[in-house]
RNA sequence: GGUCCCAUCGUCUAGUGGCCUAGGACGCUGGCCUCUCACGCCGGAAACACGGGUUCGAACCCCGUUGGGACCA
C-alpha cells in the first residue's frame, strides 16, 4: 500500500518534473463508449507519451456506479485496441482504490484541511434558493467549517478551501490562466456512503500515479484550479496541465448522437481503418505544418503539444472518408481481403476460387481505388466471390437492351474460340469486333460489364474478364445473352396505352 | 446567472510583427486522362468577425465589442 502523503514544507520547485520520466493517463468514465472525443484524447495522450519515451496510463474512473457497466469499460478498451492505443499500465478501476481515497481523506480531515459536515440535501438546497433569490452565488455557505460534527451522524467530508489565494497554473496549450480561488466553496470530497467525488479521486489518483502532465477535454479547466487546490493540501507535486479544445458536431455544438455516429466503433462497422480515424482525429486540433497524412511512426516523431490549437473544431466526415479511400488504396491487397470480406454476409453460392487468399487479393487490387470504405469494397466485391449474380435494373436498362444482342453474340462466339486467355488475346477480340461494326471499345465493354458483374461501374473490363476466368466469363455472358433474348421476344410495352383519363 | 475558454476560406488548418496581393487539405467546380466509375494530373471560386490602440509596419501584440462554446449550478 502506498504511503500517505507527506506534507511539504518550503516552496514548490517547478523544474522538479523535468528529470522525472514522464507519465500521462486516459481516465474515461465507463458510461457509455469510446466515442471520438475520448479518442481523441486518449490518441494525444498516447502520442504525447510515446513521442517523449513515456509511461501511459489507463485509469478507469467508475466511481459513478448508477452509470458505470462493464459493457461500457468493455467498449472502452475494445476501441483502444482497434485504433492500437496500447497502455503501459492499468487499467487500474477506481472501485478499487475505495479504501485509499476513505484514507488521503481522514488525512486531510486529521490536518484541518477537510471538516465533517451534517447539513442535509435538503437544506442546502432550502439555502442555496435563498442565495439565489437574493442574487448571490448559490455556493455552500461553510456553516459546518468550524462545527465539531460527530464521527457518528450521518456526514459528508468537505474540502476546506483555503482563504484569499489566486490559483495559476500555465496550461501547455492556452498559456497562463488564472482563477479566484475564494470562488471556489467548500467542496465535497467524501459522500455520506464514502465515495469519493470526481475532483477528488482524480487528484488523489494523479498524485499516486506521479502523473506529470494531464492532457483532457477543456471541458475541465474549471475542474483544475479546484484540483490543484487540492493537490496543494497533500502536498504533491502538481502535474503540468494540456486542455484539448472539444470536438463539436457541424451545429457547433457538442458533437454527439444527433450528429451521426460517435462511437469508435460504429466507424469500425462502416468500414473504416483504424489508421484513418486515427490519422482524421489527431489532424482535428493538431498540425504538422501542410501535411495531412502520417503514418503511425511519423505521429509519434511529429506529435507534440506545441502545435496543439486552443480553437474548438467540427467534426467533417467527408474528409474522414477520403483519408480512408487513402488508406484502403494503399493497403496491401493480401491484407485488405480478409478485412473487407468479414464484412460480407455469407455468400449464397460461393464460386471456388473465392476463398483463394490469392483470388481474394487480386480481385482487392482491382477493386480498392474504387471504394472508401471496406463496406463499398466487400460490396463491389460480391460478384466476383459469389456465383449467384444479381443483375442491377440500371445496368440492365443501359446496357442489356436489344441493342445488345448484337455486341454479346459475337462477343461470346470469339471469346469463346479463344485458346489464351489473357490481357492481349482479349483486347484484340474486342478490337477486331469493334471494327468490324465500326463500334468503340466502350460499347462493346458496357454489355460486357453488366453481364460480368451486374453493374455499370466496375474495374477495367479485361481485368474483370481475367480475374472472373474464362468459364465464368462466358458462363455469365451466355446467361446475360438468354436473358435478353427472353425479354425481347416478349416485348414490354413500349408506347403506354391510349389514356382514358377523361370523364 | 457566475466562472472560464475560443475566433484565418463552408470545414480542418499553415501562419508566432515585414517572406501574406494569406499557403495546404476536404468539399464544391472547370478541364485532361479514359472501356464505365473511381484514382491521378492541371486549373478555379472561396477566409484573417468588428472597432480601437501599440508599431515605420499587424492575420500575428494589447484593449473593447460581437458571436460561439464549456463548466458550475
Amino acid at each position: 500500500m502506498p504511503a500517505p502523503f507527506r506534507p511539504r514544507s518550503g516552496i514548490t520547485h517547478l523544474t522538479s518534473q523535468t528529470s522525472s520520466p514522464i507519465r500521462v493517463r486516459f481516465a474515461p468514465s465507463p458510461t457509455g463508449n469510446l466515442h471520438l472525443g475520448g479518442a481523441r484524447t486518449a490518441l494525444f495522450n498516447f502520442l504525447f507519451t510515446r513521442h517523449h519515451g513515456g509511461v501511459f496510463l489507463l485509469r478507469i474512473e467508475d466511481t459513478d456506479r448508477e452509470r458505470s457497466t462493464d459493457e461500457a469499460i468493455a467498449a472502452i478498451l475494445d476501441g483502444m485496441r482497434w485504433l492500437d492505443l496500447t497502455w503501459d499500465e492499468g487499467p487500474i478501476y477506481q472501485t478499487s482504490r475505495l479504501e485509499r481515497y476513505r484514507q488521503i481523506a481522514m488525512d486531510l480531515l486529521a490536518r484541518g484541511h477537510a471538516y465533517r459536515c451534517s447539513c442535509t440535501p435538503d437544506e442546502l438546497e432550502e439555502r442555496r434558493k435563498e442565495a439565489q433569490a437574493k442574487g448571490l452565488p448559490p455556493r455552500y455557505d461553510g456553516r459546518c467549517r468550524d462545527r465539531q460534527v460527530s464521527p457518528d451522524m450521518p456526514h459528508v467530508i468537505r474540502f476546506r478551501n483555503p482563504p484569499d489565494q489566486t490559483i495559476a497554473f500555465s496550461d501547455l496549450i492556452r498559456g497562463p490562466l488564472s482563477f479566484d480561488g475564494n470562488l471556489l466553496d467548500d467542496l465535497v470530497i467524501l459522500r455520506t456512503d464514502g465515495m469519493p467525488t470526481y475532483n477528488f479521486a482524480v487528484v488523489v489518483d494523479d498524485a499516486d500515479m506521479k502523473i506529470t502532465h494531464v492532457i483532457r477535454g477543456d471541458d475541465h479547466i474549471n475542474n483544475t484550479p479546484r484540483q490543484i487546490a487540492i493537490f496543494r493540501a497533500l502536498g504533491a507535486d502538481i502535474p503540468s496541465f494540456a486542455h484539448l479544445p472539444m470536438i463539436f458536431g457541424s451545429d457547433r455544438t457538442k458533437l454527439s448522437k444527433r450528429h451521426g455516429a460517435t462511437s469508435v466503433m460504429a466507424y469500425r462497422d462502416m468500414g473504416y481503418l483504424p489508421h484513418a480515424l486515427a490519422n482524421y482525429l489527431v489532424r482535428l486540433g493538431w498540425s504538422h505544418k501542410d501535411q495531412e497524412i502520417f503514418s503511425r511512426e511519423e505521429l509519434i516523431e511529429f506529435f507534440d503539444l506545441d502545435h496543439v490549437g486552443s480553437s474548438p473544431s467540427v467534426f467533417n466526415p467527408e474528409k474522414l472518408l477520403w483519408l480512408n479511400a487513402h488508406y484502403i488504396k494503399n493497403a496491401s491487397d493480401p491484407a485488405l481481403a480478409p478485412l473487407a470480406c468479414e464484412l460480407l454476409p455469407p455468400l449464397q453460392d460461393p464460386l471456388p476460387q473465392s476463398s483463394d487468399p490469392e483470388y481474394r487479393a487480386h480481385a482487392m487490387g482491382l477493386l480498392k481505388g474504387r471504394a472508401r470504405t471496406l463496406v463499398e469494397l466487400a460490396e463491389s466485391a460480391l460478384p466476383f466471390l459469389d456465383r449467384a449474380l444479381t443483375i442491377d435494373p440500371a445496368a440492365r436498362e443501359k446496357a442489356l437492351g436489344k441493342d445488345s444482342l448484337s455486341i454479346l453474340e459475337p462477343l461470346l462466339t470469339a471469346l469463346g474460340s479463344l485458346q489464351e486467355w489473357n490481357a492481349e488475346t482479349l483486347k484484340n477480340v474486342f478490337t477486331q469486333i469493334g471494327e468490324a461494326q465500326n463500334r468503340k471499345l466502350g460499347d462493346l465493354a458496357q454489355p460486357i460489364r453488366a453481364a460480368l458483374t451486374g453493374k455499370t461501374v466496375s474495374p477495367g473490363i479485361f481485368d474483370v474478364l481475367i480475374l472472373l476466368g474464362r468459364d465464368v466469363s462466358l458462363a455469365r455472358i451466355s446467361a446475360a445473352l438468354s436473358d435478353v433474348r427472353k425479354n425481347i421476344q416478349i416485348p414490354s410495352p413500349e408506347t403506354p396505352p391510349p389514356r382514358k383519363d377523361h370523364p
